[in-house]
DNA sequence: GCTAAAACGTCAATCGTTTGTTGAGGCTCG
DNA sequence: CGAGCCTCAACAAACGATTGACGTTTTAGC
């Protein structure tokens, strides 16, 4: 392993010369040293021991994102756009898949025990006490899609306007007798975007009974159920839109597999988008939103909430998503 | 934040004595000091700083999961079991989506600079010499799924029986005009699956004609041609076997578009199992791959080539995977 | 009761950086 | 010609932990 020391030896300088050069600080070395020194560096091939700068500094270099599980369809995306922007800035980002017990500690701790300098939370982490535990301790911490309260900075989908897009897109189609299958899990931000939806037909003079609204599994296990229930309907609506692109590929292939054309017979929106859209026939139309801006708008808040300091708790809203136009919404007339 | 010192301020004793107890050796401590220490440790909250250990010990507790990109559909599941297996060894894990361009560096710099103390890599890596820098800079990794050449340690799937079974399922199902849809990348990894199956028919009496077996990309983006060709066949093959997922879900989306039903008129199978299998129907009989022992097996392999140093090149092959019968495969006859 | 050994803890060096302070030499300017 | 200012580079003190060497005290053995 190369040391400061060794590079010192080699160029014949101290070593705090040495690591002043190699900070690139304008503070004043001889044209001749510079150059000495770093000539020696890089035939050494020396690189800096982050530990020992860490420990002198206080700062790592790195930024985490954690994440319950990594198999949700929008995570990919969202991971790249961060990487990218942290990438650019110099840091280096780990994705780190939190336990299920004790997850608040688990990261928290990687900050305070230096293995980090900022957490990207893209979860609710409603238990566990985390953000009190992040305050307590001084945690840098950026959320993603925690629209509910404002205890921490967070980097937002404009979600209104994603389901007021979807919504639109269905009633510009002349759909009027519509299916929402939302999400069950009871967070606001999912009640949040039923009701964008909802309010935004009932903008355009289409109001859905309750039975037209329906909540299920985000991932679509309990597609069955739904499928009975719609179909069940009187009428059955002409179109269905899903708060989520799992859903609505199941749905699509439920529907056809009980005899529904899909989009003859129904047409079929989803909420988000992927490669999977793709795999099947009639491919999705969905509403792809901006996970990848989202990603890299949360490091960088996350950097300047480490740098500036200045906790701003409050909502950055990404740009508004957009209907990606396929195969499995038709119109009407 | 709390230091070592701190804790030793309260309980009384000199900071060398607490390190020792909180290490939890047996080394020699009276009880009182041990409980004293401990209690102090406990009610300050003192978590030890990893920089300073590191500096010193030359080890940071973490490793590093090194992708290229993470929307493989096997990634998660893989990310599952490495969690899994690191959390029950006490370390860390972490995920890092390694540049395009000069990810040999990036990675080997992980280490070299004191971020992690080891590599599991999950890509082939040819390009960039990353096998000679880790070797040069004595950076322990374990590479995933790497049978080519022995250049590290590495854990492999066991694809020569997974091939098989799908080869042999097929066969059992009284299939005999096959059509088999292989991987476009010139890796031995691709060949040797390829070889395993039509070895494996050959000893069922079954041998296919060159135009039967095809090379497409893994994420059947090109599953166009590749359902033209097959339709071409004269006949037209009584099955398919995949050696992804995602082809086989596409390749059945497409075949019912074209109007040939599956697996009625035509059965499909694929390689790999996640939860998209379900997501179609008819869904997806495929071969499932023991990806998250896979996972578990690379970390303890890394660790153990962290603790033990013998580097044994070698491949550390996972359990047989098995057939999950859905139902996109039909019995003839 | 004396010696040897074991038990208990402290000292101090060390890991590799960063960074404020110090000081030697050269230059400018009055 | 000397005071003062720059420039350049070295010195040295941290950062927080680990760990072997060492020095006490206590215990044990005969």
């Amino acid at each position: 392993m190369v040391r400061l020391k060794d590079v010192a030896y080699l160029a014949g300088y101290d070593i705090s010369t040495v690591s002043k050069v190699l900070q690139g600080g304008n503070i004043h070395v001889s044209a001749e040293a510079r150059e000495r020194i770093t000539k020696a560096a890089t035939e050494l091939g020396y690189r800096p021991n982050l530990m020992a700068r860490g420990l002198r500094t206080r700062k790592t270099g790195a930024i985490v994102l954690g994440l319950p599980r990594l198999d949700h369809p929008m995570y990919p995306t969202i991971t790249a756009g961060a990487e990218s922007a942290a990438s650019e800035l110099g840091i280096v980002l780990f994705v780190y898949k939190f336990p299920e017990d004790g997850a608040a500690e688990a990261l928290i701790n990687l900050v305070r025990q230096g293995r980090a300098d900022g957490i990207i939370l893209a979860a609710e982490m409603a238990n566990g006490g985390f953000h009190e535990l992040a305050k307590q301790s001084d945690v840098p911490v950026v959320s993603l899609n925690r629209s509910d309260d404002q205890v921490a900075p967070s980097v937002v989908l404009d979600d209104e306007a994603g389901f007021a897009a979807q919504a639109n897109y269905l009633a510009d189609l002349g759909h009027r007798d519509i299916a929402f299958v939302g999400a069950n899990e009871e967070t606001r931000s999912n009640r949040f975007c039923e009701q964008a939806f909802l309010r935004t037909l009932a903008q355009r003079g289409i109001s859905l009974g309750n039975d037209h609204v329906l909540r299920a599994e985000f991932d679509g296990a309990d597609v069955e159920d739904v499928v009975g229930t719609i179909l069940g309907l009187n009428p059955i609506p002409t179109a269905v839109a899903a708060a989520s692109l799992a859903m609505a590929i199941r749905l699509t292939r439920k529907f056809e597999s009980k005899g529904v054309r899909v989009p003859s017979q129904i047409s079929v929106i989803g909420y988000h988008d992927a490669a999977q859209s793709e795999w099947v026939s009639p491919s999705i139309t969905t509403v792809s939103m901006p996970s990848y801006q989202q990603g890299q708008l949360a490091v960088r808040r996350l950097v300047e909430l480490m740098q500036g300091g200045d906790v701003n708790l409050g909502e950055t809203v990404c740009s508004p998503g957009e209907i990606v136009i396929r195969e499995s919404c038709r119109s009407l007339g």
